[in-house]
DNA sequence: CTTTTACTAGAACATGATTCTAGATTAGGA
DNA sequence: TCCTAATCTAGAATCATGTTCTAGTAAAAG
């Protein structure tokens, strides 16, 4: 039986600062192109520490995609419960996207390009499971707005691509420089439009 | 001055080739994770060959992608030029995207999933200018029948994303293995919603 | 038949990811 | 307060892999 011990109170601190680094470099010259001694030297750590704390490249790069899908998925299900209507619901999946993409542009960036990752299996059950159990607290929030005949009845599998995939796809385009105007400027009309594409 | 001399008749076919090779290695292991190796002993070419004909692996990915992209335009308004009506235009670009991708899921996989790679600027370029005249076509089809009042006026940069973002969205989450239906199977649904969101 | 250029080949090289061993630091108990 | 086990840091050594380079082969043009 071996004793076990608390992680250290500078740990947290290191894994931050690690992350943070990788973004940057990530941003800068994709993912691809960044070194693991680039990490190093932005970060201020050794290799020793990199490789202790994520294990590889690869976990870097899953650190950051789990941690970034998580502040996002947290940060909707606090607005969305804060909601009193169905009309108010819908809208806000679509403004706080557009919002939390706008102000948190670089992270927002990576999640939406980096798909490509083949991440290790087991980072990719844990980002399904991730997924999986967000869905369901979404769905359980608009269970009873369908039932009720507020918003259509639709294949379960179609709404969250009616109503996200457009400012989903917007967003692409606006961090591909293709647009001008942020996802935080015209959320309105996609709001209205996901609206109407699910209203009774 | 050089003389110029003609491309082998061969030489096509190498290329081509070396992109199956390629897409197969990318879909089995990630791009990241598959060697110049690997493409050279699935294609049965050499080094030299790889080289002279791509310059790097990123020139692979690069020659893969466009190859791609330039079809599915190619398919799209082949389809749309023999549509007679706005409401027809607004559907085929929703089926024709559904059947394409279900009928070439490795390379649509490919292509929805390689905006991450940081292809060389040049490349870039090139890829901005196929979009920019591609989408300057599908426009010019469009025009009229939002200048006739058969379609709504939005912002213009609007009009791809609530249109093609659903089903695009979808087709991710099928190729994630997270819906069971093929986009082909369920066009119906989205070409009724993409409708119904820009008609006057 | 000769010349020119496209193309093929793979050994040598350079870069960068990962492993490994050693040591420093901290938490928790005696 | 000191001991012990574990966490964490370090960076040199190793290994894998992308790229370059030189040499040669084969097809097109005259």
């Amino acid at each position: 039986m071996t004793k076990q011990t608390k992680p250290r109170a500078t740990t947290p601190a290191r894994r931050a600062s690690i992350l943070k680094a990788a973004l940057d470099c990530f941003i800068g010259q994709g993912v691809e192109a960044t070194t693991i001694d680039d990490i190093r030297r932005a970060s201020g750590s050794s290799i020793g520490s990199l490789y202790h704390h994520f294990g590889n490249k690869e976990g870097i790069a899953a650190g950051l995609f789990i941690d970034g899908i998580q502040r996002l998925n947290a940060d909707l299900l606090r607005k969305l419960k804060r909601c009193k209507s169905a009309e108010q619901s819908v809208r806000t999946v679509v403004t706080q996207y557009s919002d939390w993409v706008t102000a948190h542009r670089d992270i927002a960036r990576y999640l939406l390009n980096s798909r490509d990752i083949a991440f290790p299996p087991e980072t990719k059950d844990q980002l399904r499971e991730i997924h999986r159990s967000h869905i369901t607290e979404v769905f359980r929030w608009f269970g009873p707005y369908v039932r009720d005949g507020e918003m259509k009845a639709l294949p379960i599998d179609t709404y969250v691509p009616i109503i996200s995939g457009p400012i989903q796809d917007y967003t692409r385009y606006w961090l591909a420089g293709q647009v001008k105007e942020s996802p935080a400027k015209v959320k309105t009309v996609f709001a209205e439009a996901a609206w109407n594409a699910v209203r009774a």
